[in-house]
DNA sequence: AATGAATGAGTGTTCATTCAT
DNA sequence: AATGAATGAACACTCATTCAT
């Protein structure tokens, strides 16, 4: 497809798009993200073929946003429970220093607006952490799918991260026992 | 009176605003819920004040069948051990059987919709099934808010009932993963 | 026709519509006029066959009520100025007494719903006050409708009602400045 | 800008919606309106925000036409009866002129549809035409409110064109015979 | 006779999308 | 390429009226 002039623009309709679903969930309106992404109306879908289009997109969006943070915290030489502690922590930073992302990834992977497609993007994005390896050989994990292993460690953060956010005076108190539950878990 | 109001068609709205916010999400038109109930889309302004106070109603009731289902499993005689699967494996069960209603509670859950009353209803109806205490004894629960430990709970349920949906003939499988992950973390 | 059981609902429902109209114009639902009216919302239509039928039928109460109102001042037997005076005074007495339902009356006589049937009872009902003979030979009446002269009057007494309303204290000195208008119209 | 909001077609909704209320009441759907006025359904908000403020703004402009016919008729020069004349004259023709909007300026004053700040607006659109002292020091007016001398002004006014339509060819003698009354009730 | 539950057309309003500028 | 005016199908909700009880 021939590329659309701005690429910046087609950052801010993301962003909007992002923020806007946080807030007023996928009925977030098409006027709305084009004005709070700073753009007309119809321009909108000069960037994206339609609403959701948009949304699939942002979700990729923020799926890279987030695998780009974790994948800052891999230092393959570590030993695995040093590398385990990185990149959950970097996960549950990221869930907090980005709210209205972290918010806007939950409504969106509920609804029935992410294709089969986006979805497989989504876990081929998820970057190599070295983990893979010690979980699946965790006894719970035996046998599974190894995305199992995965989704029960995003949904023990995404709590982490909804309880720190709530009680943030005590956000290292939820971090540390997040972690202590992901480690009885798996890596005992 | 003149015709006592049905409580069947209240159900039955309650039923259809459940399996079509499953498969729509919560922007599932009234048009739709009514039709799907068999009633006139008037007829459902007189069950229900608004189109927020249906799906309120709608996840209270939800959250009712499945206590319902719960409080079948629930014999105090029983050491924890036993107790605990009890209830998991009733939970897993429930969710696999009513997968869109499964689906509904969780749609619901993380809109806004939700008011507060809703949610103060939904913990209070939550049957004691004598594992709080235990719980909260749990070392990784320790300080935090009671609710810390049922979402993680429930987090872990969810993404079990998950693949146990998406690989039919392993859910057994699924099942004892998830029961022994929740036992790891909390009851060792 | 049959006449229904009881008058007495009859005439509720007819104040109710008057209250209803002078609060919420004749937008007023049939549902919130029985209400009012202390019946069922079906009870209404066994009454009254619709809802146009019904505000015909509180216009001409209200025109009775009021037309009873004045011929309670009519005596023949007084000269011509205090025999005007007299109905003048019962008039706006009776529109500021009955605050609503002269508004009622002001709004259903604006609309579309009053049929010509009804604006000819209103006509046919007004009472034979003995000023007719002297209005029509006044000046400015001379070959004109007749109706224009009771027109023109009951313009000006609607006008003092109103500004009698909006200003309590300055009722009595509004009343005698309409009369005076009035006077000076006709009468000099 | 991509294409300039079209002055025409405010003007077209502004005068469609004085023609429906003037049929309709207030009762006239925005649906019969915006198909009047040759647009879209969707397009009547794009140039009002709500059907309240149309009908506020749809007033204003009835009232500025009016306005517009009576001002033509303003010579200072002229001495007071001649300049009430030619201004009762000038209204009275517009009446006639325009019976819908006239008709529908009257259904909406009725209504509570018109908020404090259009009534204002209107007050303050209506031009000096010099008569305002020779009123106020008219012995009727003596202490009241000086609005209360344009009510019952327009009240006549409004009743000469009622009759003044309904017998198109006495037409004349009911313009003379209100601006008779008119005259005995002020200049005398 | 009286009730009020049920209805579905209609209401004011929103919105994804198109297209003239 | 960018704009935002224009659209009409939906939307949540109301209501006059009917009819089973």
């Amino acid at each position: 497809m021939a590329r659309p002039k701005s690429e910046e623009k087609r950052k801010h309709l993301l962003e909007a798009a992002a923020a806007a679903v946080a807030e007023r969930g996928v009925g977030a309106s098409t006027a709305l993200i084009a004005k709070m992404a700073g753009v007309a109306e119809g321009t909108l879908f000069r960037y994206f073929p339609s609403k959701e289009a948009l949304l699939n997109e942002t979700y990729l969006f923020l799926c890279e946003q987030m695998t780009q943070a974790l994948s800052q915290a891999f230092e393959a030489s570590q030993p695995l429970p040093q590398r385990a502690r990185a990149i959950w922590d970097r996960y549950i930073d990221w869930g907090l220093a980005n709210r209205s992302w972290h918010r806007a990834t939950a409504q969106l992977s509920v609804t029935e607006i992410l294709t089969e497609e986006t979805r497989a993007a989504d876990v081929a994005m998820f970057p190599d952490v070295g983990l893979a390896e010690a979980l699946a050989s965790s006894e719970i994990l035996a046998g599974n799918s190894p995305r199992f292993g995965d989704a029960l460690l995003v949904a023990i953060a995404d709590v982490t991260i909804q309880f720190a956010a709530m009680e943030p005076n005590r956000a290292e108190a939820y971090k540390i026992s997040g972690f202590k539950a992901f480690q009885r878990m798996f890596l005992d």
